[in-house]
DNA sequence: AAGGTGACCGGCC
DNA sequence: TGGCCGGCCACCT
């Protein structure tokens, strides 16, 4: 575990099972900096470059996209989620907390 | 070297 | 839920 920020964010949000998502925090949380919520969501930015990334699962607390704004498209994020059986509305995941993953569990 | 910025969170109203 | 504010830490200029 010596790797850099970055990768230990890519590492959690690799391990994100498909069908569902977590926040910022909870990774946040697994990487032991729980107020470092900012962090995880700047440490996603740059993994604009990596393809592993499921970004698309990665969302705020209250279960919005909030990074869809940074995917190619607008609906790509959603179209993604929709995809795994995710449903979203009005950029908002719905049963969010039923579709949500727990990192600090998982690890 | 210092300051600005960011895909956030939690508390309060 | 929504708005405002303080805190947090790594990266960029």
């Amino acid at each position: 575990m010596e790797a850099n920020f970055f990768e230990r964010v890519y590492q959690i949000a690799r391990q994100i099972p498909e069908g569902k998502v977590t926040s910022y925090g909870a990774i946040a949380k697994a990487l032991g900096a729980a107020r470092s919520a900012r962090m995880v969501g700047w440490a996603m930015n740059a993994s604009h470059n990596i393809e592993d990334i499921p970004a698309h699962r990665v969302v705020n607390r209250k279960g919005l996209l909030s990074g869809k704004h940074h995917f190619d498209g607008t609906n790509l994020m959603q179209q993604l989620l929709e995809n795994e059986g995710i449903k979203v509305v009005n950029n908002q995941i719905v049963d969010f907390e039923k579709h949500f993953w727990n990192p600090v569990v998982d690890l």
